[in-house]
DNA sequence: AATGAATGAGCATTCATTCAT
DNA sequence: TATGAATGAATGCTCATTCAT
C-alpha cells in the first residue's frame, strides 16, 4: 500500500513546493530578503538548491511568491473576521483584532511584509499589487456604507481606510522597539478603539 | 575665516564626517543597507574608502550613525512643532503634521528607518534605543496632562502614544503602496483628526 | 503504414536519433560546446533530455558523434567532387572549391569542427581520427600518383597534402576575421591556384 | 638601494598584472576560455581572486587582454623577420618561417588564438580588429609592391595574402591532428615554398 | 591621518547527469 | 523505452574589511 509515503521525503509535487515556501518564509523572516541564502532554504526544505530555483525560478519571484503567500494567509483571517462583526465599526474593529491576533500568532510573517517593503518598495508583480489594492477597498466600501447607514461619522472613507491601514502595520511593524510585553491583539484593541470613540472627551 | 567652503576636497575633518555621513544616508536610502556599497558612499562623499572605516568602524556602525542622525533631525522638527502647539490634542496635531511635512520634504530619511527596521528590527545600539523610547514618553506625558486637564479623554497614555506613533509612521512608510498622490502631511493630518474625533458619529 | 512524416513528434528511434544529431549540429555550432546546453538540443529536436542520453550517452559522446557525422558529409562531398576531377591537380582543384561550396552552404558545419579543435585538440575517438587521416592519405596518394605521372613537381607529398589541408582549413576558419564578402568557394579558388602555379613570376 | 624585490611576491602592480597574464594565457591555452576558473589564474598568479577582477574587469576582457597580448607577440617576431627578409618572397618566406618558430616556442598561444576564434568568432573589442587587419595590409603591401617590381607574379594581393595567412594559420591549428613530429618551422617552410613555387611542374 | 590596492568569503545561478515512473 | 524532475558541484562576480604606504 503506497499510502502516506511522508514524512522523510516530502514526496510529491505539490508538497515539496510548500515545503520551500514554508522554509522560504521563515529563512527571508530570520534573515532578511537579501542575507537569506538559497542554500539554506534548501537545505531546511530538504532540497536540493536546483529543486528551488526550479519551483521558483529566481530568488526573487521566490520572494514574492513568499510574499504573496503570507498576504493571502493575512487576508483571509481578515476578511473572516470581517463577515463575524456587526455593522461598520464592528467590521473594523474585528478585522483589526484579527490583524493582531494573526501576528501574534506568526511573528515571521511580519518580517516578511517588513523586507517586501524594504527591499522593493511597492515594486513586485503587478498582481500582488492588484489583489493589495482591492483589499483595502473592500474596507473603503464597509466605511461608506456606514457613513450611509449613519453608523459612522461622515467621512472621506479611501483616507481613513488609509490612517487605519497605516495604523495596523505601523503598531506592529513598531513593536519590536518597544518592549511592552502585550500581545499585538491587545495594542490594536486599544487602538481601534482610538479610532472609533475619538480622543477628544 | 576659514576661506571658501571649497566644494572640491571637504577640507577638515568635521566636514568630512559630514559629507559622508550625508551620502550616507542617501545611498543607503536609494539602495538599502545590505546592496549599498562602502565604495559608492565614499566616492560620493569624494573621500577615499579607508576613510570611511576610520570614522565610523564598520558598514554597521555607519549605518547606525545614519539612523541616529537621521532620528535626530525628525525628532527636532517634531518637538518645535509640539511647542508651537496649543495644548495637548494640539501639540499632539502639530507634531503628526510636522511628522508628514518632514518626510514630504526628505523622502530619503523614511527609507533609512525602514532599512533599519528590515535589517535590525530595533536591535542596534541601546543608546539609540534610549533616545527613541524618550522621545515617545515625551508625548506620553503630553497626553497624560492632556487627560489631568480634561482636554483628552481618559485612556492609557502609554498605549494610546503606541497607536499614534504605529499611525504615523505606518502610514507614511505605507504611502508607496497607495498612489494617492497626496502629501504625507494631508494624509497625516486627516488621520490625526480622526483620532482626535473618532469615527463614531 | 508509416503515415504521414508527421513533423510534431519524430516517429521511431532513428528518426529521433537523426533530430537529435541535426539539432546537435545547429546548437553546438550556435552557442559552442562548452555554452550548449543539452536541454537545448533536447527541446530543438523535440524529445525529453532523458532520450538524448539514453542515445548517446554524454554530452562529450555527443559531440563527437556529431562532429564526425560533420566530417563524413564533408568527406563525402569532397571525395565527389575528386572523382569529377581530371589529374592530379584537377583533382586537388576540384576538391578545394568543394570544400569551399560545401561551408558556403553550412556555415553550423564549419563551427562544428571548430569547437572540436578547441575543445578537444584531435583527442576524440581512435576511429574518428583514423578516419580523418585515411582521408588526408586518399589525397596523399592522388599527389604522389600526379608526380609520377609528371604532372605534379617532385615534391614531399605528404607535407604538401598538410599544407594544402591547413591552407583550405585555415583559410575557412579565418574567414570571419576579414570583412571580405566574398564566398568560400571563390576566396578557396583563387587560394589553390596559387597552390598550383606558384607566386614567382 | 630597494633593488628588485622580486621573485617570492610579486611585488608591485604591473608585475602583478603581468604574472596574471602570464599565467591566464596558460591557463586558458590548458583547459579553454569556458573551462578555465578564474580562481585558478589567481592562484597560479600568486594573487587574490578579486585582483584579477579589479585588474581586468570581467573574464571575458581578461581573455581578450589576454588575447591581444599573444597577438602583439606574434606580430613582433613576424615583422621582426619581415625586416630581415630581402624582396616579396624573402619576406614572405622569413615571416612565415617565424610564424612557425613562435609557435613552436610556445605551443600555448596557438591555442589561445584557437580559443578565440572558438568562442568569439572575430568579434571582440574593435581595437583588436584593428590591429589585426594592419598586420594584414602590411603583408598586402609588401606583395603589391612585389607585382610592381616584377618579383611576384600578377595576383590580388589580398586575396594572395588571405590564402597564405590561412595556410600559416590552419596547418598550425591542425598540426594537433597529423602525428607527423615535425617542428612547425619545417612544415611552414615546405608549405610556403609550395605557395612560391607552385605545384606545378 | 588618508588612501586605495588586495583579499577571499560569500552567493546567485546554471547544467550535466541520474533515476523513478 | 521515453521522460523530465531532482540534484549539487561548479563558477563568475561582489564587497566588507584590512593594511602598507
Amino acid at each position: 500500500m503506497n499510502a502516506a509515503k511522508s514524512p522523510a521525503p516530502p514526496a510529491d509535487t505539490a508538497e515539496r513546493r510548500q515545503a520551500v515556501l514554508e522554509q522560504a518564509i521563515h529563512t527571508f523572516a530570520e534573515q532578511g530578503y537579501r542575507a537569506a541564502d538559497v542554500q539554506t532554504i534548501a537545505d531546511r526544505a530538504g532540497v536540493g538548491k536546483g529543486t528551488v530555483y526550479r519551483y521558483f525560478g529566481t530568488k526573487e519571484e521566490l520572494f514574492w511568491t513568499t510574499a504573496f503567500e503570507v498576504f493571502q494567509r493575512l487576508r483571509d483571517r481578515i476578511l473572516q473576521a470581517e463577515q463575524r462583526g456587526n455593522g461598520a465599526l464592528g467590521k473594523l474593529r474585528a478585522a483589526s483584532i484579527a490583524y493582531g491576533e494573526f501576528f501574534d500568532e506568526h511573528p515571521d510573517y511580519l518580517e516578511v511584509f517588513v523586507q517586501d517593503r524594504a527591499e522593493f518598495r511597492g515594486t513586485g508583480p503587478e498582481e500582488y499589487q492588484r489583489h493589495h489594492e482591492a483589499l483595502l477597498q473592500q474596507f473603503v466600501k464597509i466605511i461608506e456604507r456606514g457613513v450611509e447607514r449613519g453608523e459612522v461619522r461622515p467621512t472621506d472613507a479611501h483616507r481613513t481606510m488609509i490612517a487605519l491601514s497605516g495604523f495596523l502595520y505601523g503598531t506592529t511593524v513598531e513593536s519590536c522597539y518597544t518592549v511592552h510585553g502585550l500581545p499585538m491583539r491587545e495594542v490594536l484593541e486599544h487602538g481601534v478603539d482610538l479610532f472609533l470613540e475619538g480622543l477628544k472627551p
